[in-house]
DNA sequence: GATGAATGAGGGTTCATTCAT
DNA sequence: GATGAATGAACCCTCATTCAT
């Protein structure tokens, strides 16, 4: 008899030693023996259960996008109207609290300067990226049409690559300049200009 | 006659190195003896110049914020009111241009990173933001006053945080997902967004 | 009841596991768990049947050295007189053509080097010469005394030996440098060689 | 002033460690740790010197392969007569003697087999081989001229190859089956094989 | 000032072997 | 018998830093 398979867990366990570890030492520093020590797990089983270091890293990006992914269809669900489901969008992406918040953005912020130098975590920072602009665009075109705001398809992308641009910017600051920030003024203020931009 | 210094000159040349290595490789990859590769001089004169990798980083630091702060203060001159002020402000920030931009843009998305880990770094970057804050304030409390728009100090802050991170996460997005972003959107849109809150 | 053993079964499972992978990757590089693979077992079930790797690779030398000596038995059988017989040895050893053959060959190279490392290994491959020459000798003997050729022990002894030494260069040749051998040159040319030795 | 560049020597140095080591443990045990310990310098130094080991290994190739060439040529001119240029190739392949040959030959045995496995190291090893082959051939037709031998070229190239595979047969058997080996025999035995051929 | 050789610690990774099931 | 997870040592290699010249 076998012992029962346990590579889901393992799997899970060491992503969460990642980004215990980078989102406080960066990716460079979180070394194999600190991630190994962060979930309690001998070094070489780390390879047994990832084929290398990156691995590891795809595997964070994209549980940290399923987990954001499913916190907005949460919120979505919730929401009548176009104006709440786009305040879904900013919410789910802005209204964080709990301490697992934050070290998912503080680990979010470690994959997109790492995306300059890995092309393969580029090339998943930029579908997840793709993919937001689409939903956030759809939201913002519902919104037009409800508010009869008339707004080209170019002017509309470059609204939502904006907001996503500040989404990404609001996580920048939140790890890196929280002393100097107000509180929770990201999700409200980003609303404040979206919809101030399509009533003006 | 002892040879004429020329160690301003090498350390500019140092910080330059590591801004063409570190835009495109990161900061931990960013090796001595690429560094030394990419300015042409020898490994060994790095450390004659600079007592360790960090303090090569840190004065790369200081001559970005220090060309973004020219930049900015050229613009202004050439600025009259509150509103083209404000402008100046975004525009330094956003409308860039030229290849040495591009590697700025680059290399400041991995200092934000390298912020998390290094306590003086984000000591400094954490300076940097707060005095763009603080000056960012005042031109906001300008066209404020100019717009009859009545704002209390922590609104103005919030908004002025807010426009910060939206310049922060531009960088972000021009560096990783330019491919999907469109052309020359920032600037614009960031102004169009802040104008319209003002005048709602 | 019990289940009938199969030790044996695994046992050849393995060791020709052992022969595909070293045959292309050489010793070191044929991993336990390569081997496993290559035999479709677990890896943890190699060590119930074999104590370490080591021992795998002497099952594997055996083997070899088995199957070359019936294979010789073989030809023996069909041949009549010294000089068939002094051929059917050459033949066995250098008148190969099946794939089975190829990586036995290549393998039996990596033994040639492994045997200069491990003590072990190098005592049967010692043994497995002796065989050899001792052998050889009495065909080369039989041979002499038909053709009238008289040989000291020792002239005997050296022409046995350039012999094998031809049949292991053949291999290695074979291996490592196939594409600039002429086609099947090597039984003939030596038959060629040892016959006219004798014919002089 | 820098020192004086020492990198000749040092690259000496450590291919002679590589020799030494390789020699008795084969290639694969022969860790960088093992190489530096064998030519007294620190471990990390190895890599300033040579970007992998896998160039270490290619630079001993050639080193032996230069060697070897040299010792051939000087044989050459000190031979008159096709026979003697004959002999000279032999006997500079086969007739060793110093405590450096010895190692050289066990190296030698190692490399081949490590061709089987490392495309660049089989590549070299052909290319010595088909250098070798040429050689020889020419030695050989000219002897055949000599004796008023009639040869098709595809003979004279099988006798060059089962030369050259005798060699290489001799160098494993000298390696690992030193103790039952006849004092010396191979040169002379060799020797005999060929112009017992051509005189047949 | 300048050079580039030298050092040694630490990185990611592989692997024979063990062991709980 | 059989499984595959687990272990820890050892591998190759990189690197910031130092130092003799």
């Amino acid at each position: 008899m076998p012992r029962p398979s346990n590579k889901a867990e393992r799997r899970r366990q060491i992503v969460e030693g990642l980004l215990n570890v980078m989102s406080e030492k960066g990716y460079d520093s979180a070394s194999i023996q600190a991630i190994a020590k962060a979930c309690g797990l001998a070094p070489g089983l780390i390879h047994y259960h990832f084929k290398n270091k990156q691995e590891i890293l795809v595997s964070l990006i994209k549980s940290l996008a399923s987990v954001a992914q499913e916190r907005y269809e949460g919120l979505l669900q919730e929401s009548c109207g176009a104006k709440q489901k786009l305040e879904a969008f900013i919410d789910a992406a802005l209204s964080l609290g709990k301490n697992a918040d934050e070290k998912a953005v503080s680990a979010w912020v470690v994959i997109g300067a790492e995306a300059i130098r890995q092309p393969e975590v580029r090339s998943i920072y930029q579908d997840i990226i793709s993919r937001n602009k689409r939903e956030l665009m759809a939201r913002l075109s519902e919104y037009a049409s409800d508010t009869n705001t008339k707004l080209s398809e170019q002017q509309l992308e470059k609204v939502a690559m904006m907001v996503l641009a500040s989404i990404e910017g609001a996580y920048q600051l939140a790890t890196t300049a929280r002393d100097i920030s107000p509180r929770n003024y990201a999700a409200e203020t980003l609303k404040a200009f979206v919809f101030s931009f399509f009533n003006q």
